[in-house]
DNA sequence: CGCTATTAGTTAGTCATGCTAGCAATTAGC
DNA sequence: GCTAATTGCTAGCATGACTAACTAATAGCG
């Protein structure tokens, strides 16, 4: 958790300051909530492409993989759990048997729609003690952290 | 990248929605700077820890574990990789013995204090493009999510 | 038509990080 | 001085990321 200026006190550009924080503040947020979920066994990077499906399915594994930026042997992975656990379908596609197309199940959409998810209801709960400003602020960080992954996604 | 609203519209509870995005927010970003990191070998993980140690060095292996909320082997092997590559070196805590007093190196400081880790680096260069009142809107979340940190380690 | 090239997905093997359990050394307490 | 607690480390497990290489299917071209 680094606070803010840097002990030597040098004028380090403030985004450099920015990217710093940002680092660690990502770091210690994923720790926090942890990694495995016990029951429902559904993992950060998990809840992630299944969120991606809930929106926007049927999609290929490529083109999961391809949104979520990792490598399609990952999303292959990733997909394996989710399958295992009911919460993602694999379908085969109607023209070209080399996809897969992938769907979320209903218990999917679930898990999502009601924050079931335990690791998304730590954190739901540690945010319970802010005040609404403070939950604007992080919207509105959100919204520019969001847009940010998408103009450098059109940049590759 | 979980676009607002929920596609079936529950009236999901606006904290649930945050920590849905927080959750994938923190994942894409720790993903679009990459892991690993070639040449300086300075991973997310171990960036983080150095930049307590530069702030608050000496600091034994357990106390640095309790603050980056990892456990005392996981830090073992953080500062193991970190003493390897020369930023933070090891020495025998004077009046107890079974301690290890964690100090950064001059390069150590020098990584942190000028950006030069390639992934801070990389996430620098990305937050270039944008405005100042969106650099504002990072600080003032970061600062929120900072704050919620050691208020939930308080609670531990 | 048939061979080659491309594309999609999966499998295999590696590395970084987390964890818990258990050990050795040291310090503290009775 | 013996026992208990603390500290750090080693070992072994799981997840999630990658690249390389394989299989299956489709597309292209002579």
């Amino acid at each position: 958790m680094p606070r803010r200026p840097l002990p030597s006190g040098l004028p380090t550009d403030r985004r450099i300051e920015v990217a710093n924080r940002l680092n660690s503040a990502a770091i210690h947020l994923l720790r926090r909530i942890g990694r495995d979920d016990g029951i429902d066994g559904v993992t950060g990077a998990r809840l992630s492409a299944l969120s991606v499906l809930v929106y926007g399915a049927p999609l290929s594994n490529g083109a999961l993989a391809r949104r979520e930026r990792v490598s399609t042997p990952t999303m292959t992975r990733l997909v394996d759990a989710l399958a295992r656990d009911g919460y993602v379908t694999r379908t085969e596609h109607a023209e070209d048997r080399r996809q897969t197309r992938l769907s979320p199940t209903a218990a999917g959409r679930a898990l999502l729609e009601r924050g079931r998810a335990r690791r998304i209801e730590r954190l739901a709960g540690e945010l319970q003690g802010l005040a609404t400003a403070q939950l604007d602020a992080l919207e509105r960080a959100l919204d520019v952290l969001e847009q940010l992954e998408t103009t450098t996604e059109a940049a590759r």
